[in-house]
DNA sequence: CGACGGGACGC
DNA sequence: CGACGGGACGC
């Protein structure tokens, strides 16, 4: 029963995962379970019942593992008559306990989410990045008002609560995965109308207390310097040419569009042709052949696609159409980081990096832009510069540093810390003297403990060491359905 | 009209 | 001593 797992069912979460049904005196939990079972995971059943009497009220909460299967659940079975005799009944999402609001939920507070998205997309790749869901009534991006620049946020409105949840639920997983830098961290918008920031049932506890003021929170936290991640970049050289062909073959089981292929693999830079294979007749063979013009962005194209759900519950096959190219090779690993490294920079810094872009799809030619070389002062021999990882790789370890009598910048920082390798990123926590290193290789880490440790660097020492768990109430999603 | 129970983590 | 990052729409 419903002791698997208490805390996912306990409170409302995930958020519009709990319906509210009107349904009749007569309608018991064994009548509504067994017509509400096939759309989900069910958590829970509860019959509201007279304190005293034990009669039922005629209204019930049906708790479901997912948002998505409670508001298929909700269309489906709205208005339907469960017993002959009986009205049919109502079936709402359950306002979230903590609100004490009894009006129903509309489908308007359901149906529009807001998200978000690299500053490069447009409202286009945000609707194709987003159809396989349902039919979009519409798609923004919201902007900057004078440069028209956008703000890496959107609102997608669906028609029915069920396809914002399951897109809802698939940004996170991409976000868990990080199988695509594709959009993520999608959360129902709240009404237009209403006052925004405030009472978000996803980042504020479910006992809102007064936050006080955080004079440091207007500094860009995100945006880092990533002059140093190209430090180790370029050293492959002009071995493989652009006249070779680098194509994928793409499969897929469920029916599948050329259109919806191309807005997929054309997020990866460098594509130059994405056709569906088709029979005599015309038909398709569920098969399209993808080519890039460079190497790399082949290579990245497969390691990232292949297996992605693509649409929810389909995964797609990517292969390499034998073409005598060796992807294993040293060169072909470097091509692709490469990739990796430059779609990072276009994607999280902007239109800024279309030059950069538009050089990759040439084969990216170009050199990897100047490294500016912080100047660091200490008295051991560190290691030689090693290239960053992209900010959303998997962290294996972190470090917690303490700088005495404060935080060296974090150009600097990166420059040491990425000499050990693996080196994802480096966190200072704002008008504190501490920050937080992570690394992709627990190895890395711990050679930067033993050579860091108790060291001074430009004249700041550090303490470093092995980084505590993050705190349980972070505003992080918790992944429960 | 039609809105909030029962049971109780695990060091 | 020294602890955990980003979010909102011209009506």
């Amino acid at each position: 029963m419903d002791e698997s797992n208490r805390n996912s069912s306990y409170l409302d979460e995930p958020p519009n995962s709990r319906l509210f049904l009107v349904t009749s005196k007569s309608i018991t939990e064994e009548i509504i379970r067994e017509h509400f079972t096939d759309f989900g995971e069910i958590q829970d059943i509860w019959v509201v019942k007279d304190k005293h009497t034990k009669e039922s009220k005629g209204v019930a909460f049906v708790k479901f593992a997912r948002s998505s299967q409670a508001c298929t659940a909700m269309e489906e079975m709205h208005g339907r008559t469960l017993v002959e005799g009986t009205k049919p009944i109502k079936v709402f999402i359950a306002q979230s306990r903590s609100s004490g609001s009894h009006r129903d939920v509309e489908d308007e507070e359901l149906t529009r989410i807001f998200v978000m998205i690299p500053k490069t997309f447009t409202e286009d790749n945000l609707k194709d990045n987003f159809k396989v869901y349902g039919d979009i009534e519409y798609a923004i991006i919201i902007r900057n008002k004078t440069t028209g620049d956008s703000k890496g946020l959107g609102y997608v409105r669906f028609h029915k609560p069920s396809q914002a949840a399951k897109a809802i639920e698939n940004c996170d997983k991409n976000g868990e995965l990080q199988v695509m830098f594709v959009a993520y961290r999608a959360i129902i918008a709240e009404p237009r109308t209403k006052n925004a920031s405030a009472d978000n049932d996803y980042f504020s506890t479910p006992r809102p207390e007064h936050v006080p003021n955080d004079p440091g929170s207007s500094s860009f936290l995100f945006a880092h310097e990533s002059s140093s991640s190209y430090s180790g970049g370029g050293g492959g050289g002009d071995s493989w040419s652009s006249d070779i062909t680098h194509c994928l073959v793409v499969s897929s089981r469920a029916t599948i569009t050329q259109e919806q292929i191309y807005s997929l693999f054309d997020l990866i830079p460098g594509m130059d042709y994405c056709e569906m294979q088709r029979d005599q007749y015309g038909f398709s063979k569920g098969q399209v052949v993808v080519r890039y013009s460079n190497l790399g962005s082949s290579v990245y194209a497969r390691e990232k696609l292949h297996g992605f759900e693509y649409p929810p519950g389909n995964r797609l096959s990517v292969a390499y159409v034998d073409d005598g190219e060796d992807r294993t090779s040293p060169v072909g690993k470097m091509a692709m980081q490469l990739v990796a490294a430059q779609m990072m920079s276009v994607v999280w810094n902007g239109p800024s990096g279309a030059q950069l872009l538009k050089s990759s799809t040439q084969g990216f030619s170009a050199p990897p832009p100047p490294l500016q070389k912080a100047r660091v002062q200490t008295d051991v021999t560190l290691p030689s510069l090693k290239k960053l990882l992209p900010p959303d790789t998997v962290a294996k370890e972190r470090l917690f540093v303490i700088f005495n009598p404060s935080p060296l910048p974090i150009d600097v920082l990166e420059d040491v810390f990425c000499r050990f390798g693996s080196l994802i990123d480096v966190y200072l926590v704002p008008s504190r003297n501490v920050g937080y290193v992570k690394f992709a290789e627990r190895k890395h880490a711990h050679d930067a403990i033993t050579m860091l440790h108790g060291r001074v660097i430009n004249g700041v020492k550090l303490k470093v060491m092995l980084a505590d768990p993050p705190r349980e109430e972070s505003h992080k999603r918790q992944r429960t359905y």
